[in-house]
DNA sequence: TTCCGACAGTGGGGTCGCAAT
DNA sequence: ATTGCGACCCCACTATCGGAA
């Protein structure tokens, strides 16, 4: 297959805005690759990569290659050209990526490049990724969509579900079973602004402390232990105290969810910062352990002595949780029975906060694990803290924002008169917000280098915030932690605006 | 007809590790 | 030794489509 088929496939799928249409046109060009294709075309389409990301980034992409005439790469030529990028990527040279991305652009004419630096960069904007294109390939199979899912979450993977099914036919999902060993995509939660929301929801429930950590999905079949991230890679090599646990636990065979975080001597959880600091060092993992030692706080079990658990009520999974994992190893959590005991939940969650957590997870106790969806049977309630800022400057957006004030540069009043910049957002506003924001800067813009137009400091804005950390990037010496608008404050004067001291007074706990 | 779940898009900050400077 | 870059952790929110109610 000609890399200009996709490219073409993926204009078309972007030019369209109905759901419907972008399955059928994946639908149909699956249909028509060729088996040696197939594993290539579908994650192209699904905007992926095969090989993952391969060290080639906005630097390497942005040196612009004249495109070639005519069409003449196939899609396998473009894969043996990436494979090859992967390799030296392992081994050094950036001149020699530099290189061969420069040979791969050359060969490619006008289109394919457009497509190929999407590819590249993890930005398709064909408004279709994993999980329009699995739609995509049952419609083209013929298999019921909701089977297709279930593979690609068991197998953590739609192009390995892809071969087989393109290859065998529907019988051939039967093969994508959960294994020990093999990790699935996990179960995701959806926000609720307060536990009364929550509870008012799901009824009856647990609700269990949210831990500030990474999660991880421990798998042991014997003396043999694996770690998995949210996005399935394997941290085995960088957690020594996860292997250590999960080989004290009774049983020998099963797969548990859960959250790693780092305890200061006082039993604090220690801050994100620290901990993702620790579970990312992979090069002296010894000393990093002895300075930030990691415990697993398990949450779910997903399979226990070969037996399945994933579509039993959460209520079944839990007891075989606690059947295997002793308690100071599992989340705490409180039991609610509905919507008339929401007061328990909420001491609940104040002492979580106390304790210093994040928050709380509610859960219905009867869902099953619906793996790699956001299923709205799991609930996350934090609190979330606001400031008025004084807007300093916007950046240009991109794809459906270009043309539009996005990025925000925000400030908090110095006692002396100035501001300090305390981060950026673009999140939270609706389109009539950037429209009215683009030209309200535009009338405030001092000036501009082309990407960031400064402004006089006069808009204020409420932004909602999730915490306080420590930065090395910003003059105060702290950043907000997931920064959003809530609302413009035209009734407010910049004088008026959050200053630097209260921020920091609200949070003693970090320290700039 | 209206409501709501699922999806994609738009990017934020930090940290680590590696290659280039 | 320092700097720049890419990968990968954490993540909120809005717009839109299309099936469910």
């Amino acid at each position: 297959m000609l890399l200009a088929r996709l490219a073409q496939v993926s204009q078309e799928v972007a030019a369209t805005s109905a759901r419907s249409k972008k399955i059928a046109l994946l639908a149909e060009l699956f249909r028509e690759a060729e088996p040696d294709d197939v594993p290539i075309a579908i994650p192209y389409l699904a905007g992926r990569l095969p090989q993952g990301r391969l060290g080639v980034g906005w630097k390497v992409l942005s040196r612009p290659v004249p495109p070639a005439a005519e069409p003449s790469l196939t899609v396998a030529a473009v894969d043996a050209l990436l494979t090859e990028l992967g390799k030296v990527s392992g081994t050094g040279s950036q001149a020699e990526r530099a290189r061969l991305v420069g040979e791969l652009m050359g060969a490619a004419t006008e289109p394919e490049q457009r497509f190929l630096l999407g590819l590249l960069s993890g930005e398709v904007r064909q408004g279709a990724l994993d999980a329009v294109a699995t739609e995509g390939l049952a419609q083209a199979t013929q298999t019921p969509s909701a089977d297709v899912r279930r593979a690609v979450m068991l197998a953590g993977s739609l192009q390995t579900v892809a071969e087989a099914l393109l290859a065998d036919g529907p019988e051939a999902l039967d093969r994508f079973r959960l294994t020990v060993g093999r990790p699935v995509l996990p179960m995701l939660a959806h926000s609720a602004t307060s536990v009364a929301e929550a509870v008012g929801k799901l009824g009856a429930c647990a609700v269990e402390e949210k831990l500030d950590g990474i999660r991880v999905q421990v798998h042991r079949d014997g003396d043999t232990v694996h770690v998995y991230t949210r996005t399935l890679d394997d941290i085995t090599d960088r957690l020594p105290e996860l292997t250590a646990a999960a080989r004290e636990l009774r049983g020998d065979r099963f797969i548990l969810d859960g959250e790693v975080i780092s305890f200061d001597a006082a039993g604090r959880p220690r801050s994100f910062q620290e901990t993702a600091g620790r579970v990312g060092s992979r090069v002296d993992v010894a000393t990093a352990a002895e300075q930030v030692p990691v415990s697993p706080v398990f949450f779910d079990a997903l399979s226990v002595d070969g037996h399945d658990l994933l579509d039993l009520p959460f209520a079944q999974r839990h007891t075989e949780l606690a059947r295997l994992v002793p308690e100071p190893m599992r989340v705490r959590r409180t039991l609610v029975s509905g919507p008339d005991d929401v007061g328990a939940a909420e001491s609940f969650l104040a002492e979580t906060l106390e304790r210093g957590h994040e928050g709380v997870v509610v859960k219905s106790l009867d869902a099953p694990y619906s793996a790699g969806r956001r299923g709205a049977s799991w609930l996350k309630v934090k609190p979330v803290h606001t400031l008025d800022l004084v807007v300093l400057a916007a950046e240009w957006g991109h794809g459906r924002r270009t043309g539009k004030l996005s990025n925000l540069h925000l400030g908090a009043r110095r006692e002396d008169g100035s501001y300090a910049m305390l981060g950026k957002t673009f999140k939270g506003m609706t389109d009539a917000m950037l429209t009215w924001q683009t030209e309200r800067l535009q009338a405030l813009a001092t000036g501009t280098d082309g990407y960031v137009v400064t402004v006089r400091p006069e808009l204020v804005v409420e932004i909602a915030y999730d915490g306080l950390q420590r930065s090395t990037r910003y003059p105060a010496g702290v950043t907000l932690r997931f920064a959003r608008v809530v609302r413009y404050r035209e009734d407010k004067r910049p004088e008026e605006a959050d200053t630097v001291e209260t921020l920091l007074a609200a949070h003693p706990e970090v320290k700039p």
